[in-house]
DNA sequence: TTGTATGCGTTATCAG
DNA sequence: CTGATAACGCATACAA
């Protein structure tokens, strides 16, 4: 009768194998305590049944329900994409189930997303952080989640090296091709770092370097690029350094389309798609698959000792496309 | 001493607010019938101490850990996140945990993740097939999923409309712009659907309309597009359907570098980036963010009420870019 | 309206 | 080596 209801329980598969709840259960858990021949025995009702342990029950005995939320921005977003797709492994291989949530930029969703999984009380979280984010949203997760993209303190934040990245393509220019007229197009400054930081290290340089600087501020956008270029090249550059490689494919556009090739063009981010466009872009690549695993196994031994907030800064790399 | 260990649980809250166990626990479900003052009381204790009741425990009571697995090929598919991102605010409406899962085309994957999410007794699974995934492996999920972009008997199914897409193409091409020499960039026919029967639709329309056929399949990257190009071109198409917006860019390429830009190119995908830098291209829109918006609501339903298997064909769209 | 007792499916402790 | 039995944290029929 109730053996009818699809659904086993250990009691039943007992009953079955003639045996107790508890040696079932030792099966299960490899019990190395076990006789070769009731764990057979065992195991052939389990596989006939195709039982499996109710996941709910075990858990609320220890054997945690182990998950960890991931906040991303925009699930298409390059490098977030790239981030995560470092870190599911990873957090599989120790046991955790990752459930992935877009914010979408809003601090609101962010908040939303926050307390579901504090309801679903979720082991840990790995947040995309973004412009207008503030830590203490963050406060009751302090000790178990990892900001990626901005630095918090008190929090352990994962970063990029925005300011290595801009400067690592100025000197290249500057230095070893004794470029002297560099134009920068950039994002605008409230976004802060893709924006601000990428925007300062280029004025930096040039102000340590006697380089006139030659930037000017757009979005996100390949339009933003696009639409930038002419006003960039009233000084005539030889070479523009873009802030991400979006805003490069719309400079190259207009440069194409210009007959304006011989300007060098200088991006971050190292995208396969801009690449294979236009392979004569010289890119330093942020290492945001790096940057995922560095998330992931911080967090994960950041649940296991509390050790103590950190920032990491994911070094940059020059691409040298052959 | 034990209320020390940080972990309270409905008996702690009770003591600490002098009623029992019972009254906790109705103040949290909601029930009616607690006087305002104690559950007021109650209330304010479980915020002072930040408690939430254990996930796990009321799951075994029947509060469900709702999860349903999400297996994509790759995060990074532009297709596949469209429609991912067009389910993920339907489950989570429904309180449903989404987890998402690369398979990288790998059929051994498929399988080991289809066995883990059936350990975690997850309650469906939206698969995103691919070519050589056998209907085999999904036996046990059967009346609990829904196979994306593909269909097979006997399950429920979300395709695309690949024979319609080229088709409308085609029409607009041939009847309505009178081309009369189309060629056809593709993918190679192991790949079932975006390769055979989009390169099928093209050959029976050109045999039903007594066009010479002129067709080259490659492989899903910008390369291979811009590689077919020039063996397509020595029969001088006048326009020419590529298979998807990435082999389309990479014929651009070909195009512009050749000065050929007068050859008219379509294409199947209607992404943003093609359309910024090749706004010239007739695009077919396949729907992959309704295609998501189905799949989701298709498998709750199929979850609450034992509904029959079915195949839903989410229709195209021609695009007119101003 | 509230408290008591019982059960959910596991695992852990202790005898046997 | 195995079998009773007591937890675990919560929900609920039943009693008060």
């Amino acid at each position: 009768m109730s053996e009818f209801s699809n659904h086993l329980t250990i009691k039943d598969i007992a009953k079955l194998s003639g045996v107790s709840k508890s040696t079932v259960s030792r099966v299960i858990n490899h019990d190395p305590m076990v006789k070769e021949t009731t764990r057979n025995k065992v195991m052939a009702i389990i596989e006939q049944y195709q039982f499996t342990p109710s996941k709910s029950a075990r858990a609320m005995r220890g054997y945690g329900n182990k998950v960890i939320g991931i906040v991303v921005t925009r699930l298409d977003s390059m490098s977030e994409n790239q981030a995560v797709r470092a870190m599911l492994p990873i957090l599989y291989q120790y046991g955790y189930d990752p459930i992935i949530i877009e914010s979408q930029f809003s601090v609101d969703k962010v908040e939303e997303h926050l307390t579901m999984l504090k309801e679903k009380q979720a082991d840990g979280v790995i947040i995309f952080a973004f412009t207008g984010l503030e830590p203490s949203l963050l406060s009751f997760w302090k000790s178990k989640s990892v900001i990626m993209a901005r630095s918090y303190p008190d929090f352990t934040c994962v970063c990029y090296d925005d300011i290595g990245a801009v400067t690592t393509l100025l000197e290249y220019l500057h230095q070893s091709k004794h470029h002297q007229k560099i134009g920068f197009i950039g994002i605008e400054q409230h976004d802060q770092t893709t924006g601000a930081l990428r925007y300062q290290a280029y004025m930096d340089y040039c102000q340590q370097n006697q380089i006139s600087p030659n930037a000017y501020l757009g979005n996100l956008s390949y339009r933003s690029g696009y639409e930038l270029a002419q006003s960039i090249l009233s000084l005539s550059p030889t070479a523009i350094v873009c802030a991400t490689d979006a805003i490069a494919l719309g400079l190259n556009k207009y440069l194409q389309q210009n007959q304006l090739e011989h300007i060098v063009v200088a991006s971050i981010g190292n995208s396969e798609l801009l690449n294979f466009l236009f392979p004569n872009t010289l890119t330093v690549e942020l290492g945001f698959d790096k940057a995922g695993t560095y998330a992931a196994k911080e967090l994960l031994s950041m649940l296991q000792n509390t050790t103590l907030a950190k920032t990491i800064t994911v070094p940059s790399t020059l691409i040298f496309n052959e």
